[in-house]
DNA sequence: AGGTTTGTACTAGCACGATAGTACAATAGT
DNA sequence: ACTATTGTACTATCGTGCTAGTACAAACCT
């Protein structure tokens, strides 16, 4: 792999929630190429210092989302550009989730503790 | 008073805030004039079968949006119009978060455990 | 002043989301 | 087949937000 991930546990925002928008960023941006392998389930959990369930629960949206396709015994991987559907949605997800950001900051109402 | 409050304990979003956005559209629409008395803290929690607290937290963040005026032994008014930048500022509010609703809704990460 | 009505403060319970610990299942490669 | 490597499932813990129980304080009214 070539992009290395980082997430702030006391950000207020869920680690699992910095990590699966840096992918989909990267993704969207293409500093993560279609097959590019991502970094294993067990390796990020090592690499961030956190439990594999977090990096699978990231893993399992990403999926989910059509972002990436994953099984076992292989790996994990984003998904080859033969699905334009697909990576429009994600462009799209990524720029809302930035303007849903914005109005939740403007409305003091942000999810996590520091609000207002 | 005029208006009679609802709330849905099983709807997923916090009672506190329905009501603060039910008060808070009244005041806005024009059917909570101002000067109006509100219902007072423990009669509401009486007609809606919710604890005192639940209510003098609506009213809390009602007057701190300078939506309301509060004092104990006197009861709970809407602000006079004395101040159109706060009403402006309510106005603003209750569209804002119509938006905001819309957006988390179309994103699927509402704030309730039925999201998606 | 005394009592009544108003909002308020302190505390606890409860549910839910996020994360961790650990064991399991599926695939790949030999 | 065996073993290593991958993702996955089950369970527990911890923090946090919402609501409740109850006692308190402030203002009004006679």
């Amino acid at each position: 792999m070539s992009a290395v991930f980082t997430v702030d546990p006391r950000s207020g925002v869920p680690v699992y929630l910095q990590l699966k928008e840096q992918i989909k960023r990267a993704v969207a941006l293409g500093s993560l190429s279609p097959g590019e392998q991502l970094p294993t389930v067990k390796q990020l959990a090592v690499d961030l210092t956190l439990n594999p369930n977090t990096i699978a629960r990231v893993y399992r949206e990403l999926e989910h989302d059509e972002v990436i396709a994953t099984s076992p015994g292989k790996g994990s991987f984003v998904r080859s550009n033969g699905q334009p559907d697909a990576l429009r949605k994600n462009l799209d997800s990524v720029a809302s989730r930035s303007m849903n950001e914005a109005v939740r900051e403007a409305k003091g109402i942000g999810l996590d503790r520091k609000g207002v």
